[in-house]
DNA sequence: GTGAAAGCGCTAACAC
DNA sequence: GTGTTAGCGCTTTCAC
């Protein structure tokens, strides 16, 4: 079995610019890892060489000897990857690869099989990887709490086993962002609200609906309606129905997702409710498609890139040993448009 | 600086394996690497020494003196990546990983920085990788296409620079596609139909025009009006309205992309013309949301998890040496639901 | 500040 | 079939 990866001539190495430059290879390697201890001469002769070579150090030989992969990775289980069309997720993904583009680090992107999660765990423990960033959606997370024992890990949003252990976590305040959003609404007349909460197995599922049940409660209102949704638009619409069903009147409904507050819109729609007339709506996330609803969205930002580059910012510093606070919780800012 | 790594205990070696089971170490890498002139107490032995040291193979050290390094990247054009909220993407992604989850191999995520090309470019051909994948949006993939001579290149979707050469393409039929759309209108009792282009810098925005036309003077129907969008819902809004600005009469739409259609029927809606009735649409992606549109979207079809999970299965028979056809064309099918 | 030497953990001829 | 022997290309003490 011929490889057309035979055929391609060697790459220069190490030794040939040292050869070049005229010093030998450990000064080559000071200079290529900014070592302090290098004459400028020697820094300019080793860097006309590195430049006149087009060399590159290789990877794998770097890793071996230094025992530093300069690898993260990305893992996302299974279940989570099927909502990968979750503008959220996509998204904070792409924050995580823009931010460590700027760094020296690589990103492995693994989806945890869920029928074999012993071939994860060989991976991330294997020394294939500096770190790994977790994104998860449900609350199948707990086998990840141990992986932080032997490597250093970061949550996207709170995972929800045990807390206070070793886990560092990046995550937006969602029962103080839900909370806002509540108020927007009584702050706006509204006295009968009711939320099309998110999965009770999330954590932003539970803390959003928290937030929504604590602002009423400063508001000296009675809680409206519960109904829970799945974070997708069908389940928004489902659970609109059933809000409509139940007979219990509203003039008001925080929906825990835009992607939910979609499916919603489209049942008052077919209703011939008018929004914000009739009901006044608030979202949650501000996604790509927000401004383009009928009407446009009234929800609450949070950046899902930001998320992303935040957690790989907090990992890169556990890797290079910088003590970081656990808990790093991103703003989120009230955006108004028309469905309020 | 003293990294966290450090005090984590050494993983256990091949040399380790070697004296557990009373075999050289050229016996254990035989084992691990499956070749087949090994006795079968020979590979008893050895399976049991690694169960019970749980060894794993250290992938430096064996990308090091193998010269393979059993990743494979998938590259982003970094414009592309501000499309990532776009279902079809994310979901292509997500059938890449699967795929890979299923093999030996590793996806290294790389969002190419337009400003530092020259970093994609030495990551790529530096010999981290066995292979990229390269997902692009727009018309400036022409750098990648140099990279298929020094690296194994698979592209989703067509490139948009020239043809013929040494690239491999895993694609859909968009003409035939656009032209099977086109055609389903045509046998509803569409006359005027009109369409929604995509981008004309992309392949699929050209490919869905030109299956569009053709079917139109296949039924010897005079082509509508043809107002170009950008793939997104505020952009196939703006759009249709330019269609009923124009003051062509059209009783059918085909729009490109399913994201353009939703802003299109917004549009619709708001000028109270019925869809079906007044005007038919069919979209093009059959992506997450189309179920839930107002009405459910009759469109086409193209899986992107099964396009995903194709171009790295293409790459990785690539790298294997095999002979593999330049393109690849997936299959689309027409999926009626309510708009036409 | 710089070089020599000794590996990092594995694969791949080559002999036996 | 199995072991021996060289490296793969780099980092990293340790002398100087």
């Amino acid at each position: 079995m011929t490889s057309e990866l035979e055929v391609r001539p060697a790459a220069p190495t190490l030794e040939a610019v040292a050869a070049l430059a005229g010093v030998s290879r450990s000064t080559v390697s000071r200079v290529v890892n900014a070592s302090p201890r290098v004459t400028a001469e020697a820094i300019d002769a080793v860097n006309r060489a590195i430049e006149q070579l087009g060399y590159v150090p290789n990877r794998a030989a770097r890793t071996l000897a230094s025992r530093r992969t300069q690898a993260i990775a990305l893992v996302i289980p299974e279940n989570t990857a099927k909502f990968f069309s979750d503008p959220f997720f996509a998204t904070v993904v792409q924050g995580i690869a823009m931010h460590l583009g700027t760094t020296e680090y690589t990103l492995s992107m693994l989806i945890a099989s869920e029928t074999n999660p012993e071939k994860t765990r060989r991976y991330l423990q294997g020394g294939n990887v500096d770190g790994a960033l977790i994104l998860s959606h449900h609350s199948d997370d707990n086998s990840y709490r141990a992986l932080a024992r032997s490597l250093p890990v970061v949550f996207g949003g709170r995972p929800m086993s045990v807390e206070g252990e070793d886990s560092y976590v990046v995550d937006v305040d969602n029962i103080g962002a839900a909370a806002i959003a509540t108020k927007f609404l009584v702050d706006h007349g509204r006295t009968r609200i009711a939320t099309i909460a998110g999965p009770q197995d999330m954590a932003a599922g539970l803390d959003r609906l928290a937030g929504w049940r604590a602002a009423l409660g400063d508001a000296k209102l009675r809680p409206g309606a519960v109904e829970i949704g799945d974070f997708t638009p069908p389940g928004g619409a489902a659970a609109m129905e059933r809000l409509l069903a139940s007979g219990q009147p509203f003039d008001a409904v925080f929906v825990a997702s835009d992607q939910m507050a979609y499916g919603a819109l489209g049942v008052l729609r077919d209703r011939g409710l008018r929004v914000p007339e009739d009901i006044a709506i608030v979202g949650f996330d501000n996604d790509y498609y927000s401004t383009s609803s009928m009407p446009p969205l009234t929800t609450i930002e949070q950046s899902s890139v930001a998320m992303g580059a935040k957690m790989a910012e907090v990992l890169v510093r556990l890797i290079a040993g910088e003590t970081v606070e656990k808990l790093t919780m991103l703003p989120t800012t009230m955006i108004e448009r028309d469905s309020v």
